[in-house]
DNA sequence: GACTCGGTCACT
DNA sequence: TAGTGACCG
């Protein structure tokens, strides 16, 4: 069934059982419409395709209809999509103009391959649709390395996000510095790296360790004794459940009875305890293995219990030197070689625009930057790496992949679980001008709240609005938090290997 | 009675 | 240098 990961066979079965029934329903639901243009079928599944169809309807109002007269490619007929002679078939359903075709993918394989494959026949129209639930798989496709716009809000741009602070006033010894760091950042723009952060580990050691917790609201607490005990980690069953560490706007967190009220079917795990105390080494070795994959593709710095950066610079570049990303064949063949693309995915919706050659340009982006392709590679790399961690360990993890680690870290969050977004070129910008202060690494505490409070700022573009001297004068410019935001801002943050 | 608590960093 | 506080997860 194509090339997808290991979960594609087992999908592709539950999906031909629904799929059944849905083509029954589509066809009810949709039968009262007037068919005004073919819709030419190629699937072998229809997970919640009639919420597709629908909004398709609403989209190319009466040029989208489903057709009881389709083709299907199914069962024992079944032939891949790249394999199939789609102009004898468009000709038999008495088509002749293959741009006019909407093709509509729902089959979880890779979207670079059918891609490819859909405008070698001529097609100009296509739309991907995924629906599988968040971290069941994971999924990553060339639009979200090339495309700046595509990732909202992310961006590297170093001399632009310079121009947010422009105002003269900065010390000229400050902006020194900050050139300097920027001359360095220029030369070092090939360097890369990024953080993969293991997700909710606690609760996916213990959903290994025992497998009737796996797929099962889980969370693991401490201190049994009062309330149910502490949450120490949620698993994101228990999350879909609203079980959380800590409940907005109250100053308590949750606690186990809270949990168990919430979602009645939770399980309560209790941390393994030694000497009276919560013992967290099984979650540090399972943190440990991780680190050993990726360590073999560059040098790590585990952050914390649960995360560690890895720079990719080397790993990147060597990518590159091997299959330059110029040509959309060589980004096809290590892409595909990659075996990132067939696995299904989050929901990731992709729509080429109406001109076949905007849709290749999107593609080719010989344009791209040194840095970016550096960033594809990156994100390839990531993808194999964290597809390998799941393999080996049946942990699923997050990832980040930017130039520098507090972009990195920014980001390795903001799609999740088990999915990775990259920080492109031009975008950054955006990102910062738009960030809450206390969204800043080291900002999250009491001096983001006095930043917010005493000067009014917002987000990291107003705080970059203000003069050396307003903040010299408020908090002094030189305490080590400072410091940090600075570096950890504008520098490719120097790894310091601790593994 | 109870908002986890231990690691890390910067400062003194 | 040991002690303290902020921050994080």
């Amino acid at each position: 069934m194509g090339g997808g990961g290991p979960h594609s066979v087992e999908l592709s079965a539950q999906s031909r059982r629904q799929g059944a029934s849905e083509v029954q329903s589509l066809e009810t639901h949709h039968g009262d419409r007037s068919v005004t243009h073919r819709f030419l079928l190629y699937s072998y599944h229809f997970l919640r395709l009639s919420d597709w169809i629908a909004t398709l309807g609403a989209i190319y109002e009466g040029t989208c209809i489903f057709d009881r007269n389709c083709t299907y490619l199914d069962g024992k007929d079944f032939v891949d999509f790249g394999s199939i002679d789609w102009g004898r078939l468009l000709r038999n359903h008495g088509i002749s103009d293959s741009e006019k075709v909407l093709i509509f993918f729902d089959d979880h394989q890779s979207e670079l391959k059918r891609l490819k494959q859909a405008l070698k026949a001529g097609f100009r129209h296509i739309i991907f649709e995924d629906n599988y639930d968040t971290g069941t798989c994971d999924h990553y496709f060339l639009r979200h390395i090339y495309d700046p716009s595509y990732i909202r809000g992310i961006y590297m741009d170093l001399p632009n996000t310079l121009d947010i602070c422009k105002q003269p006033k900065i010390l000229s010894e400050k902006k020194a510095k900050l050139s300097s760091i920027v001359q360095d950042t220029g030369t070092f723009a090939l360097a890369l790296s990024l953080l993969a952060s293991l997700i909710i580990c606690f609760t996916a050691v213990e959903q290994r360790r025992n497998s009737a917790l796996r797929g099962q609201p889980t969370v693991v607490v401490q201190y049994n004794g009062w309330k149910g005990g502490g949450l120490i980690a949620v698993s994101y069953e228990a999350r879909g459940f609203g079980v959380k560490r800590r409940v907005p706007f109250i100053s308590s967190s949750m606690r186990g009875d809270e949990a168990k009220r919430v979602c009645p079917g939770i399980n309560l795990v209790q941390v393994p305890v030694a000497r009276g105390k919560a013992n967290l080494n099984l979650y540090r070795s399972a943190g440990v293995e991780v680190v050993a994959i990726l360590a073999s593709k560059g040098k790590c710095e585990r952050a914390s219990i649960d995360e560690v950066y890895l720079d990719l610079t080397d790993a990147a570049k060597e990518m590159l030197l091997q299959a330059p990303l110029d040509s959309p064949e060589g980004i096809f063949m290590e892409a595909t070689k990659s075996n990132i693309l067939g696995l299904p995915a989050a929901m990731i919706y992709s729509e080429c625009q109406r001109e076949g050659k905007e849709c290749e340009g999107m593609l080719c982006q010989s344009e791209a930057d040194y840095q970016d392709k550096l960033l594809a590679c990156g994100a390839i790399i990531v993808a194999q790496l964290r597809v390998k961690v799941l393999e080996e360990t049946q942990f699923t993890c997050s990832a980040g992949i930017a130039h520098n680690k507090m972009l990195a870290k920014l980001v390795s969050g903001m799609y999740k679980p088990a999915q990775q977004t990259v920080v492109p070129s031009s975008s950054v910008q955006d990102l910062l001008a738009s960030l809450p202060v206390k969204k800043m690494k080291q900002l999250g505490g009491k001096l983001g709240s006095s930043l917010q409070d005493d000067l009014g700022v917002e987000t990291i573009g107003d705080l970059l609005s203000f003069t050396e001297e307003k903040l010299q004068e408020q908090y002094g410019v030189n305490t080590g938090v400072w410091k940090r935001f600075w570096t950890d801002t504008w520098s490719k943050s120097a790894m310091i290997s601790t593994v």
